[in-house]
DNA sequence: GGGCGTGTCAC
RNA sequence: UUUGUGACACGCCC
């Protein structure tokens, strides 16, 4: 799948077209990734309109399944998506389109195929929904350009911050369409497929609903689409002046020739429908809003929101982007009077305003902890705490955010000592105890004297996580352009990326939260034993062991057959196919375990091997 | 080195 | 009963 995958990249990159797609998305080796990959969302337990879950469609046998796809693909008809509305941040509703569990395998697998075509030919500052791509290489990204021309008269100090009205509702179908056949999507089938999904309409509340324009949000197809419709906004800015020569290769691609030729330097970013640009001079901001306003409404059928999309001096008020806030501001000076100078330089600060609506929230779960009366429960409070000031801590990290961790720790230990109070009214005093003699957590407190707020079990102190712990790494390297899960090259980079920075590893004892209690009941049934999940789940199994039989360790080949042994049988069907219940061992071991006579000439460690799953067989 | 699960954030 | 993509963190298992 992987080769293929690149070598679609690679043709893409060279400006290839391609046909005959369908037959690609619909083989084996696609379908079964395609399962691979949703199986594990969330949304993989709830149904559609046809009421199905994913559980029905493991539970079939492979060929069942690849059949009833396959067969139905050349003249596919998507049903209608499941109409939800979810509580967006600034309270407003968001409409979401839900697709039956069918329809999002086929559409999965018609990503795993498109959309390596499509990243060969995009925007390189686009960061939205793209592989290996986050906000924090955006914001990245912005700050570099800031303090690359630091020295420079014309320094992109002006920002066009734009809003365009409801993108994903808006996508114009034909246009669109379109776009995928400029991209190099030149299969007539896949893109009626595509044009039936987009017009499959919805139902609310046993209502019919078409659909004229846009694309559902909760499809796995529609952020890929939505990228794919934005690209030639990203290149109508960027060719201008960020990326000239991937255009246009035999014109003048010197960024100092085309400032003489009177073009004014503009960069833009876009991160799914949040856009920034920057440039030197207030007039060319205003006019670049008026040209984008024209170019929305004529060449996208979009519309930009007037009154949202603002045009931003930087030096004065910073830039709402992804959370964070951007502004232009002066080095601070440093002793060194060698480092120090009077530039501007790009700054990224948390968005305040959103982080105390955080810290609320915050402070609601922390006070939860005084409701319980169980230390255990207790302490799986303080664990999910301590994962939301973790979560929070890191989104941070990229910005300029002491000041905001500080704020976060002062507001939740103030939470805790009222819940503490309340809750050991005499030996609060005693309750608060150094980080680094905290259970919890023990590599991320190691050395940290600072006191906080925690509860004993078994002689085990387990308490609130700090914020500051997480340090800022504002300072770190810019993005790397060249990171692609679709190149050899790029894989290497993102895993050299990845490496410098190291995960810590933790260890720390488990605690019995209400969920674990609730999945120790199970429903006990009868079933297929070699349904799809079996299938793909003893290929896992397979790499663990790395093709060698668990009880001899010789490796399997033509003269040693191997054999996938259910290490527990009576499991219920849900259970019996998941990875750990699994072991390959080859005939002999395997006979061997269900109690053929074991030679006395045989490795001892193996015998040991043998007899453990014997018994397990048994309970 | 792999798999599973939980949580945070963005859109 | 909340879809999707990406990033990150933590835990468990082998």
């Amino acid at each position: 799948m992987k080769q293929f995958q690149d070598l679609l990249y690679e043709k893409s990159g060279q400006g290839v077209s391609f046909t005959g797609l369908l037959e690609a998305m619909v083989s084996e080796v696609t379908i079964v990734t395609a399962v691979h990959n949703i199986k594990s969302n969330k949304g993989s337990k709830t149904a559609g309109v046809d009421r199905m879950k994913m559980d029905k469609y493991l539970q079939m046998p492979k060929e069942e399944l690849f059949q009833l796809i396959q067969s139905n693909i050349s003249n596919y008809k998507p049903k209608p998506a499941k109409r939800k509305y979810i509580e967006k941040a600034n309270g407003k509703k968001r409409p979401l389109g839900i697709p039956t569990v069918l329809d999002r395998i086929i559409q999965e697998c018609m990503r795993l195929i498109l959309e390596p075509i499509c990243e060969a030919r995009f925007y390189p500052h686009s960061y939205g929904f793209r592989p290996y791509r986050a906000q924090k290489h955006a914001i990245r990204d912005i700050v570099n350009v800031i303090n690359a021309s630091v020295k420079s008269k014309d320094q992109p100090v002006w920002a066009v911050e734009g809003d365009i009205k409801g993108c994903f509702d808006n996508i114009n179908h034909r246009l669109l369409l379109k776009k995928l056949w400029r991209i190099g999507i030149h299969d007539k089938r896949v893109l009626k497929i595509i044009s039936q999904m987009l017009k499959a309409g919805y139902i609310d509340q046993d209502l019919y609903h078409a659909t004229e324009m846009g694309t559902p949000q909760g499809g796995i197809l529609s952020p890929l689409l939505s990228n794919v419709y934005l690209n030639d906004f990203d290149w109508y800015v960027g060719r201008c002046y960020m990326e000239p020569h991937r255009q246009c290769k035999h014109k003048c691609n010197d960024t100092r020739r085309l400032k003489w030729s009177g073009i004014t330097p503009k960069y833009n970013f876009r991160y799914a429908d949040d856009w920034v640009i920057l440039t030197s001079t207030e007039q060319e901001a205003f006019r670049m809003k008026h040209e984008l306003t024209k170019y929305f409404k004529h060449r996208m059928k979009l519309e930009l929101s007037q009154e949202k999309t603002y045009v931003t001096d930087l030096r004065k008020n910073g830039i709402h982007f992804l959370g964070y806030i951007v502004k232009a501001e002066r080095k601070r000076k440093t002793p060194d009077p060698a480092t120090w100078s009077d530039n501007l330089v790009g700054k990224p600060f948390p968005d305040m305003e959103r982080l105390t609506k955080k810290i609320h929230t915050l402070q609601k779960e922390v006070r939860k902890i005084g409701l319980y009366t169980q230390s255990n429960t207790q302490a799986a409070q303080i664990q999910y705490v301590n994962s939301v000031i973790m979560g929070l801590a890191q989104y941070l990290q990229p910005s300029i955010c002491s000041h905001a961790y500080h704020a976060i720790d002062r507001r939740v230990n103030n939470t805790a000592l009222a819940v503490w109070k309340n809750l050991f009214p005499k030996q609060y005093n005693q309750m608060q105890v150094p980080l680094k003699e905290l259970s919890n957590l023990p590599h991320r407190h190691e050395g940290y004297d600072s006191k906080t707020f925690a509860i004993q079990i078994d002689g085990k102190w387990f308490g609130i996580t700090y914020a500051f712990i997480t340090h800022s790494r504002y300072e770190s390297k810019p993005f790397d352009q060249k990171m692609t899960p679709y190149t050899e090259d790029g894989r290497r980079r993102y895993v050299n990326y990845r490496t410098k920075h190291k995960p810590l590893p933790c260890d720390r004892p488990s605690i019995n939260t209400p969920e674990d209690i609730a999945l120790s009941i199970y429903a006990s049934g009868k079933g297929w034993k070699a349904n799809f999940e079996y299938f793909m789940n003893r290929e896992y199994a397979y790499n663990r062991d790395k093709g060698k039989c668990k009880c001899c360790g010789r490796y399997f080949s033509e003269l040693i057959p191997k054999h996938c042994h259910h290490v527990n049988p009576r499991l219920p069907i849900e259970r019996i196919n998941k990875v750990p219940n699994l072991a390959w061992l080859c005939i002999p071991c395997h006979r061997m375990v269900h109690n053929s006579p074991i030679p006395p000439e045989l490795d001892a460690k193996a015998v040991r091997k043998i007899k453990k799953y014997r018994e397990k067989l048994k309970k």
